[in-house]
DNA sequence: CAGGATCCTCGAAGATACTG
DNA sequence: CAGTATCTTCGAGGATCCTG
């Protein structure tokens, strides 16, 4: 976009959460990295999620190659198996400093 | 929100991307992350922010902790740092399957 | 059951202009 | 320089109804 990369507007981590930065797809990754589902499953595992947002995620996962789909039944490619240690990594950060993450909030609020 | 923790809704990892899944949460930090910075040296140095996102941004990060202020310098917090080892880890991934990322989507386009 | 099609809302983000 | 204030657009995501 830019003439150089100096600008950091294209950081490498922006690709990374492009695919999984929305509001579903990491969800659909970890109730497809604890093994393969059926779409209805998915739903009823995962809580919440409407049945538009489910088939658009998985669409839009697989169309990225993180996800194969066979019949109505979802996996993880290798690929979207090895995004699973990002996801750890996501949750690992949250777990560690939830204490400092309330602080912040409420010394504010 | 729900009866049980059944569902995946409230994933840990989804506590993290709403700290750091918008658009220049991740950038901010990383550009924090090489050094303090002024305000205007931010805007620079990010490129293709608007002022008003960038404000935002470092606002939004200052009441979660992870930034902290003085006169028109911000600086990453220790609690702010250590999302760096995230940020890597997301940026890793990108890396290492730029081919596969590719592969994927051509193979459908 | 596994979606697709439609309509609607709401907030993220940009553009622009103004201020101490 | 370091913001604040407005206006607007655009798309994510929910709700609802329809279908093989």
């Amino acid at each position: 976009m830019s003439d150089f990369d100096v600008f950091l507007a294209d950081c490498p981590a922006r690709t990374t959460l492009a695919l999984v930065g929305d509001t579903w797809s990491v969800v659909v990754i970890v109730a497809l990295g604890e093994r393969p589902r059926r779409y209805s499953e998915l739903l009823e595992r995962i809580g919440g999620i409407s049945k538009k947002m489910l088939t658009q995620t998985l669409h839009k996962l697989e169309r990225n190659g993180l996800v194969e789909r066979e019949a109505p039944v979802y996996a993880l490619t290798d690929l979207g198996a090895s995004l699973l240690g990002v996801v750890g990594a996501l949750a690992g950060w949250a777990e560690e400093h939830t204490d400092a993450l309330l602080d912040a909030q409420s010394s504010v609020a």
